[in-house]
DNA sequence: TTGCTGGTGTAACTTTTGTCACTGTAAAAG
DNA sequence: CTTTTACAGTGACAAAAGTTACACCAGCAA
């Protein structure tokens, strides 16, 4: 519960007993789907430990990444999905083992007009959620696929706290919407210019 | 003031004489700019007639659409923003002579806990504006620039309730993020297979 | 050992998109 | 009426990205 208090050190005391008398802690090991498209939400999830990747699947099942989610944020699709019992239009899926906090839909409203701390936190998760999207659009509809890909890895390596990406290239393509070879490609044209030394399985970012 | 309980029919009576005190109508012409990026909002709004398009500006000036707002939609950033008195990362303009409902965003906390059908509101613009941006991200992601400039066209022509599209070539490329004579060349095809005719400053779907 | 599998490298080619250069033409301004 | 300007059409070319095809190799299983 002090690992609780330590990432979300904004919630006020009686929210916080809330938050331990109705959440539910779960740990979940990597690679796992925690959201599905066309699925209905019935509890909204506060990240603890790990990481989860957000993303939406294109017809030949490539997993475009849209962001990751970290301890002491939460999912804004879930508490707009939840609030209004609609269906995600996007997946989610743990990159590591990950440790989540599940509130029961039916208390989120409540806390809304409970708890200030609450509010701020939610409008903030949305804010910050947009911001990611916009960005996003920024890339697909501004950069070229070297530019995005470098961002990529650069992000991939700051989440998960190491310079070196464990991915294959087709993992890569994939998150990028493109194909194997031309990230293959690009990396070389990275690797020659001293960006990156590829090993099997990873990009070590320099 | 009909007008107002016409578009916003879910609210409550108490909220509609807060928004008849507090509010302040403005009718703007058309082309005029809503909000700049990196500037502070002050005020959300809600629109009450015309149009306004929501776009992020290039380095070269160019506008990439992300959506428009209707009658009867709020900006979502603006309530975003305003409740974080943060600056805007987009730009709004109007494309027709645009009436809005201004409302000082040092109510919008206090409306939040006092007025459900405020708060529903507030949540499902959220989620409605969240939507268009992953549907904007699916188009930039996922599909070439024939298909982007139909649903473009598509969407243009629903939005401004007639068939056809007044705009140059070069000002549908800047929303689009691409060059005129691209445009140019597309529509031709287009023209060709009898999906529009083509005018000068106009585009006519059929 | 042998053979299979998944990951990687790379050449050749196509498609899509962007750019350059130039033409013609409608509408507005003088 | 001319002149100017903005808009549109188009061919030729360049760049970016996707596709096809195949070779190579590490690691694992039989």
């Amino acid at each position: 519960m002090e690992d609780i208090k330590a990432l979300f050190p904004q919630f006020e005391p009686e929210l916080m007993n809330e938050i331990i008398a109705h959440g539910m802690v779960k740990t979940i090991p990597a690679g796992e789907v925690l959201m599905r498209t066309g699925q209905f939400i019935k509890s909204t999830m506060l990240i603890l430990k790990g990481n989860v990747k957000v993303f939406r699947e294109n017809e030949d099942g490539g997993e475009f990444l849209m962001y990751f989610l970290q301890p002491g944020e939460a999912c804004a699709i879930s508490i707009i999905c939840a609030a209004k019992t609609e269906a995600s239009r996007v997946m989610a899926k743990t990159t590591e083992e990950t440790t989540v906090l599940m509130i029961p839909l039916q208390l989120l409203d409540q806390w809304m007009l409970d708890y200030t701390s609450w509010y701020h936190f939610v409008l903030s998760t949305y804010r910050n959620r947009f911001d990611e999207l916009l960005t996003l659009i920024d890339q697909v509809a501004f950069r070229n696929m070297d530019e995005r890909l470098l961002s990529y890895l650069e992000r991939h390596a700051k989440v998960h706290n190491s310079s070196v990406v464990s991915l294959s290239h087709q993992q890569i393509a994939d998150e990028l919407n493109s194909s194997r070879e031309v990230i293959s490609r690009l990396l070389k044209k990275m690797e020659q210019r001293k960006l990156v030394i590829l090993h099997r399985n990873e990009v070590e970012l320099i």
